[in-house]
Formats: C-alpha cells, sequence, structure tokens
RNA sequence: GGCCCCAUCAUCUAAUGGUUAGGAUUCCAGAUUUUCAUUCUGGCCAUACGAGUUCGAAUCUCGUUGGGGUCACCA
C-alpha cells in the first residue's frame, strides 16, 4: 500500500480499509466495488480539453461501472476570475458528450476555511510549521544550492525554531515531510513506483503568506473529505503523488487508489497543446463530430479490449476497468477519429441525423425526400460538415459549372442527348423514386444506342456542376422533375 | 541537470516464456459502382540496440540509446 517508508516508522500506517481493498483487488482481477467514487479536477481554463475528457470519460465509466459516484471539482485555489464560467463551459461539454457528475460541483475557493482549518490542525499537532523565510532569502538559496549543483530545496531552518519571529514578516506554513527513506506509489498503471525522499522531497509549502492554501495540500484534503477511493488522473500528477501521500499521511487519511494513465502525444510526440489544432471538447461539435465517435476514440486510446474498435457508451460501461490502461503514451491521429466518426455517421438514424444536422445549418425536417437524400449521403460523409455540404450541392442549383468537369464531360455530342434526355423526362410521366428516374435514363440510352457514361457525364455537370457526387437517379428523385429540367437548360444554355 | 515514466508496423493496439508476431486506421492494388464515395478482396509495413537467464524471450534481468513528464508562496 502507499505509505511512507522511513527506517524509523517500520510499523504500517495503512488504514485497514485500503488492505482489504487490496486483497480484493488480488482475489478478483477485475474488481467491483461497493463504492467506487472518483473525481475530475479540471483548473478553470474556460474549456475543457481533450485530454482531460479522456480522464474524465475513464473516471465516469469506472465509477458507473461500480454504480458509484463521479465528481466534479474546480480547482481555483490560484485566484477566482470566471470560475463560475469555466465550470459552465464543462458541464456544457460533459452535456454534449453525455457525461454527467454527481452531486454539486464543489469550488476550492469556496472551500478556504476547511483549508485552514486542516492545516491548523498539523500546526497544532506539530506536524507542520510557520517558515518566516523571505521570497527573496529563498530564492539566494536556491541560487547558491544551484550554483553549488545541488538540488534546490529548503533548508529546514524554521522547523524546529522556537525563538520569536521576525519583525513584519508574514508567515508561509510549511509540512514536516519525512527527511529520509522513500515513498511508494502504488499506481494501478505504472506499478509500484519508488521515490527517494532525499531525491525528491523537503518541507515545502502548504499555506502561503496570504493564508491561501496550495495545491498538492488541497488535493488531497479535497479528495479524503469528498471521499474519492480511485483517482484517475493524468501521469503528469505522478510526481506529485509522494508530496500528497505526506499531506494524506499527516492528516491520517486513507490513501486512494492512483491510476496514472499515459499524456496524449502530437506528432512531435510531445504533450497536446493548443497549437496542435483542437484541444477544445467544443470544437468537435463545430467540426462535426459526433460524440460517441469522440468517447470511442478516447477510450481506444492507451485501452484495448482485444481486438474490438467500436464501443458503444454501454459495452465502455460494462468493460473498461483503469488497470488495463496501458503505461505507455499514445500519438492523436485524426484520421482514426474520422475513420470512427463516418462509422457512426452510416449506423446513425435519419430522425437522429436530422436533429444533429440543425446544428449545421441544415433544416430538413418538412423536406419529403428527406429518407432519400439522407440514405444516399451518410454514406459518403466523415462528419456532419462534410454532410451539410454534400446536402447543399444537391439541394441548391450549382452556382457555376467546374471548368475541368465542363471539359471532359460535357462534349459537343452531349447538347444532343441531354434535350432528348429532357424530351424523354417531360414525357415519362409521374417520376418519384430513383428507379423512376433510371428507367427513363436506360430509355433514352437504348433509344440512342449510346453507353451510359455518355448520359451521365453531362447530366453530372448539370445537375451537380462537377464530375462526382451520389447516384444521379438519386439526385434527380430529390430535386424533382422540374429542378432537374431546370439545371439540364441551365447547362445548355451555358456560354 | 536531478528524479520519475515509457519503448511491438507510419498511427491506435493484441499476443498464460512456445503464434508464419494478430487486428484496426492510413497508404497501395483489384472487384463492385455510369463518376466520386461506400462496400468487399488482397498487399506493404513492427518487437529500438546490446548482453544475460532459459531447451526456447516481444514477454524476465541488466546495460545502452531514444522519447516523454516533473522539479514554484502555478494548478
Amino acid at each position: 500500500m502507499s505509505a511512507i517508508d522511513t527506517p524509523k516508522s517500520k510499523f504500517s500506517i495503512l488504514p485497514a480499509f485500503n488492505i482489504a481493498l487490496t486483497k480484493i483487488a488480488q482475489l478478483h482481477p477485475k474488481r467491483i466495488y461497493n463504492m467506487v467514487v472518483t473525481r475530475f479536477a479540471p483548473s478553470p481554463t474556460g474549456y475543457l480539453h481533450i485530454g482531460g475528457l479522456r480522464t474524465a470519460l475513464l473516471s465516469y465509466l469506472w465509477a458507473r461501472r461500480n454504480g458509484g459516484k463521479f465528481l466534479l471539482r474546480i480547482e481555483d485555489t490560484d485566484f477566482s476570475r470566471n470560475d463560475e464560467a469555466a465550470a459552465l463551459a464543462i458541464v456544457e461539454a460533459f452535456k454534449w458528450v453525455g457525461l454527467e457528475h454527481d452531486g454539486t460541483i464543489e469550488y476550492q475557493s469556496s472551500r478556504l476555511a476547511i483549508y485552514q482549518e486542516y492545516a491548523q490542525k498539523l500546526l497544532d499537532e506539530g506536524k507542520a510549521y510557520k517558515c518566516y523565510m523571505s521570497k527573496e532569502e529563498l530564492d539566494a538559496l536556491r541560487e547558491q544550492q544551484t550554483a553549488r549543483k545541488e538540488r534546490a530545496k529548503y533548508d529546514n531552518r524554521y522547523r524546529d525554531f522556537t525563538g520569536t519571529p521576525p519583525e513584519g514578516r508574514e508567515a508561509v506554513i510549511r509540512i514536516k515531510a519525512p527527511l529520509e527513506g522513500s515513498i511508494t506509489v502504488h499506481d494501478g498503471v505504472k506499478g509500484d513506483v519508488v521515490f527517494n525522499v532525499a531525491d525528491i522531497l523537503d518541507d515545502f509549502i502548504i499555506a502561503r503568506a496570504d493564508g491561501t492554501p496550495t495545491y498538492n495540500f488541497v488535493v488531497a484534503v479535497d479528495d479524503a473529505l469528498m471521499g474519492v477511493t480511485d483517482v484517475i488522473r493524468g501521469d503528469d500528477h505522478l510526481s506529485n503523488t509522494p508530496k500528497q501521500i505526506v499531506v494524506y499521511d499527516a492528516l491520517g487519511f486513507a490513501i486512494p487508489h492512483f491510476f496514472h494513465v499515459p499524456m496524449i502525444h502530437n506528432h512531435e510526440g510531445k504533450k497536446l497543446s493548443k497549437r496542435d489544432g483542437a484541444t477544445d471538447v467544443m470544437m468537435y461539435k463545430t467540426m462535426g463530430y459526433t460524440p460517441e465517435a469522440l468517447l470511442n476514440f478516447l477510450v481506444r486510446l492507451g485501452w484495448s479490449h482485444g481486438d474490438q474498435e467500436i464501443f458503444s457508451m454501454a459495452e465502455m460501461l460494462e468493460l473498461f476497468d483503469p488497470s488495463d490502461i496501458n503505461r505507455s503514451a499514445s500519438v492523436y491521429n485524426v484520421e482514426k477519429l474520422d475513420w470512427l466518426n463516418s462509422h457512426y455517421i452510416k449506423n446513425m438514424s435519419n430522425d437522429k441525423l436530422c436533429e444533429l444536422l440543425e446544428f449545421h445549418g441544415v433544416m430538413l425536417v418538412s423536406h419529403d425526400k428527406r429518407e432519400i437524400l439522407l440514405d444516399a449521403l451518410k454514406e459518403r460523409a466523415k462528419t456532419l460538415v462534410e454532410m451539410a455540404t454534400l446536402i447543399n450541392e444537391i439541394l441548391v442549383r450549382p452556382a457555376g459549372f467546374d471548368e475541368a468537369a465542363l471539359k471532359k464531360g460535357y462534349k459537343e455530342e452531349s447538347k444532343a442527348i441531354l434535350q432528348t434526355f429532357s424530351e424523354a423526362l417531360k414525357n415519362g410521366g409521374e417520376l418519384h423514386l430513383p428507379t423512376d428516374y433510371h428507367h427513363v435514363m436506360e430509355t433514352v440510352v437504348a433509344q440512342l444506342e449510346i453507353g451510359f457514361g455518355k448520359i451521365g457525364q453531362p447530366l453530372r455537370v448539370a445537375l451537380m456542376g462537377k464530375l462526382s457526387g451520389p447516384g444521379l437517379d438519386t439526385v434527380m428523385a430529390i430535386i424533382g422533375v422540374d429542378e432537374t429540367l431546370a439545371r439540364i437548360d441551365a447547362l445548355l444554355a451555358h456560354q
């Protein structure tokens, strides 16, 4: 179990609770606990980061799978500015992808009294102390140490200070960290990670001179007080964990399970940053991705279940276990996301599709050929934005004709063919379905004794303004006879 | 630089110490499609390197190299 192992204290400081859980874990590789509480604890940046969504998703899945709770906490101890708005942005993104947190959102900025109480408790128990060293003195100390090629660390000068404090100095509060030995983080992803106290620790500050608490202190206090049993977070936090264990230990709190999930990297192999493109989750909505595709993509980054690629929320909920997470970082590649997105679009009901397309400016609810249109197009689009474009290419008469298409598909002989086809359409009686139009095309082809391409290419230019697109019979069925004739006339009148 | 983590196709990944190292995405080719896309079939492509343990190593150990993270009165 996570503990501080000093040569002095051989006895275990572990709560029986944790020992029991470990035993369960050993007996049942796929752990199911009665009580699993996870949390997502972002700092208020104004939007939900794609990497944040991944850890939130994994935390959510694990909590829900065990019938537990998934909590949301805003880490705003720094200074409160737009925290409400930032939290709202996160909840909005959660809502879009279908994640839901339990309970009320906790804001650290409104819990300052709690942190002060626990800092005072440590002070009273002699587990923390006031340090009157100024920032300037600290900087000077660090400079000297660095010059001597030593690790920069606090020199414990006020650790056992009993004299009178210097005049007019605001004190910071430092916690008494172990001076020797090691701290082992029992991580569910990385395994046991041993940190040598002498290498990484000093009496770090838990409260600033102005009385506000620092990160490693509040995280531990909050996770403990909120009853968090499983901390699933980015592995950039792994090196913070020993400090948090020091706090847990000093306060006598049970140490949770840690799962440090590897980072998502960009193509250069670095941590994903804003300049790598879309890091804001809501950008994915704008770009026409579906929440299902995004979540499916994220859950497969660093986690797998055999050869399975497609996971519904229900399947994720049934199969996800944080101890199956990979140890290595993964690179974010859009091709797979695109593939997943097109998969989900293809398999989506037309009603749902119709609803989602409204966000992209396409209103089809009352269109009488809606089904034909969507069935034809949903196999062709990678994103909803593409889909919207394709729809407009059919519904809106082409503003002009592509030069290359004209040259390749609209020859001198084409005019007569198109005129013949126009006549056939006018005399074709009632035309509704793609097969009706296809029949007319067949008739003309037979009558003129030409190949399908002879009529297909010029007709395509007329209808679409270019040489690619869905089946012509489908396009005609969607826009109707009158519009078809009008578009043919427009091409014939061209030049 | 100290500490920590990581290392299977270009990418995401699979493989009780025994498989011709599997799947998926991308890419390429063929088939279907009047076009394009879809779909289907096939193909290319990997255990970073070096020792050791073992009858046998992608898998265990050590080292090397490479990459990443982190070192605040930020979170």
